[in-house]
DNA sequence: CGCTGATCTGCAATACGTGCAGATAGCGTC
DNA sequence: GACGCTATCTGCACGTATTGCAGATCAGCG
């Protein structure tokens, strides 16, 4: 997405108020490389602006993914990601920390596809699972006790920081 | 996933007890095609025996992913969907009506991946958005009215029949 | 400085899925 | 065929993610 300088001057273009919540909200997911989720970007808001509203964060959200300037995708049924990166890319989740990376796949003029008859095709997204390198470290380390679930390295998912 | 009879004599041979409730779903999922949610394929077990819970449905449903005669996935944070079909492939979604259709995806070995370092992958799952023939027919002549939502021709999602 | 409509907040409501406890019923055994 | 053990089923309450709504608040214009 654009910086919280362009965007605010795009919200004003467009007739929009520029409030302190949104300001702080440019700011936070500018450059912003962990995917959060409307609840963790909701975590770090409110240590700035105390009283900050989650209704507020979702909606402003929502309305920068209308807007192009984020990306957003969900997978495995849990919260909602959102991405500022919105070139062309995909996505790989850690299994066990939820980690997400981008992930940029090139070749796909090139693949064989059949079952799209029929549609008109917009979007595809390509999401790879797998486990991390410090969650694979983690769980290394554990093969000494038997049977134990992994654990995450970092329970925290979608740290914003 | 296997004939309800395979399944069954499955079931037996690992000490589970075969309901007249996991039969039916057997028999309604085998070789069904529309990637029903929980809650459709519900709809369509309530029909034939009245009474069954949208719990058990869930839980048989999770039990044969468990046991790999299932795939699940999800998208857009809607219901997950179930799929019988158990082979390596991937899905279309239409945006508007929500219509499920498999795709197969040949030459993905070729691609070329840029941020997967650090990253064991255990599987990877590719969704293609777009529009379905039918909802494209709808939605064309749907330009004589201006500005109206998009109509679903099937507003039922997850039909099972 | 006052207006006005956009925005924010807080809460209720919805949707999907799971945990739990008591009732029910396979199925191996006698 | 009856018995008993235990898996399973059912109904309900709960948890999480997200949205709808209404009244309070405030940005930005004149």
């Amino acid at each position: 997405m654009r910086s919280p300088v362009e965007l605010s001057q795009e919200f004003r273009a467009r007739g929009l108020k520029l409030t302190p919540q949104r300001q702080l909200l440019f700011k936070l997911l500018h450059e912003n490389t962990t995917h959060p989720t409307a609840d963790s970007l909701f975590a770090v808001a409110t240590d700035q602006m105390p009283g900050i509203s989650l209704r507020t964060v979702y909606q402003t959200l929502n309305d920068l993914t209308e807007m192009g300037e984020l990306q957003s995708f969900d997978f495995d049924g849990a919260a909602t990601r959102f991405d500022p990166n919105i070139d062309a890319h995909h996505h790989i989740v850690c299994r066990i920390c939820g980690h997400v990376a981008d992930v940029y796949v090139g070749g796909t003029a090139d693949l064989r596809l059949d079952g799209l008859e029929g549609f008109a095709v917009d979007r595809s997204d390509i999401v790879f699972h797998g486990v991390c390198a410090a969650c694979a470290a983690a769980t290394a380390g554990a093969t000494d006790s038997i049977d134990l679930p992994p654990t995450p390295h970092n329970p925290a998912q979608g740290d914003v920081r």
